[in-house]
DNA sequence: ACCCAGGTGGCCC
DNA sequence: GGGCCACATGGG
């Protein structure tokens, strides 16, 4: 009975699922909006959001800037939390405009460490956020540790549970650095844990692992991937 | 009528 | 450092 690796479980996860075009989004601004916006939302809602934004004119940092608090709460609120949302719209763009004159591309394109930090300052833009925004929007290698990744990997027994630190830490000695790589793997496992509990009786990816499979007989007889009580 | 969603910040111990 | 809670709408 060998515990299934990560590289392991990335290969059948592959095998799997297609995740080109995971995060849809036509510039390095746009993802950094939907980031915030698909915070504890399905990015179904926030497709939808992206698309009222965009036609309005609003997916560039020059007009969203401007755009009155009011206004903006009302076109997000099917994204929920759109009082929050729109305040920390509105801070990002705000400071973007006296930090960088107003241009995403420059910093994006700073120092990992330095952006990552630059991100955390901000209200609104915690880990989780941060590292999606250096992944997807600024295409640098930092593996994003959402709720879902170490859900997938604690139940497929690559690893304990343990925390969003502890998780990215492990991916990132375990893969190397690269931003494709990172991409694909967060999708992939993102994508698996949406998907596998609708399947009856149980997806093929976590009912080949062994370890997977001792968890399941000696703890539940659901899906492996839901939250436990 | 539940439960969940691609989190974060504030408060408490 | 971890454990709760509010934040809010929409879909299953």
């Amino acid at each position: 009975m060998s515990m299934m690796g990560l590289v392991e479980l990335r290969g059948r996860l592959v095998t799997e699922y297609d995740v080109e075009g995971w995060w849809p989004s036509e510039t390095p601004f746009e993802v950094m909006v939907g980031a915030i916006l698909t915070q504890q939302t399905t990015w179904e809602t926030v497709t939808r959001v992206l698309d009222v934004l965009r036609s309005e004119g609003l997916l560039r940092v020059r007009e969203l800037v401007h755009c009155d608090r009011e206004r903006l709460e009302r076109l997000i609120r099917p994204s929920g939390f759109y009082r929050q949302k729109a305040k920390r719209l509105l801070c990002l763009v705000e400071h973007v405009v006296t930090e960088h004159d107003g241009d995403v591309i420059s910093m994006l394109d700073q120092d990992m460490h330095v952006l990552r930090a630059e991100l955390l300052s901000l209200p609104g833009i915690g880990p989780e956020t941060a590292d999606s925004i250096i992944l997807f929007a600024a295409g640098k290698p930092k593996f994003v540790a959402a709720a879902y990744v170490s859900r997938v990997l604690s139940r497929t027994g690559v690893l304990p549970e343990v925390g969003y630190y502890q998780v990215q830490g492990f991916v990132e000695r375990t893969i190397w650095p690269d931003a494709a790589s990172y991409q694909e793997l967060y999708a992939l496992l993102v994508k698996h844990a949406r998907t596998v509990c609708r399947r009856e009786p149980r997806c093929s990816v976590c009912a080949l692992a062994d370890v997977c499979m001792q968890a399941l007989t000696s703890e539940r007889t659901r899906c492996c991937l839901r939250p436990p009580r």
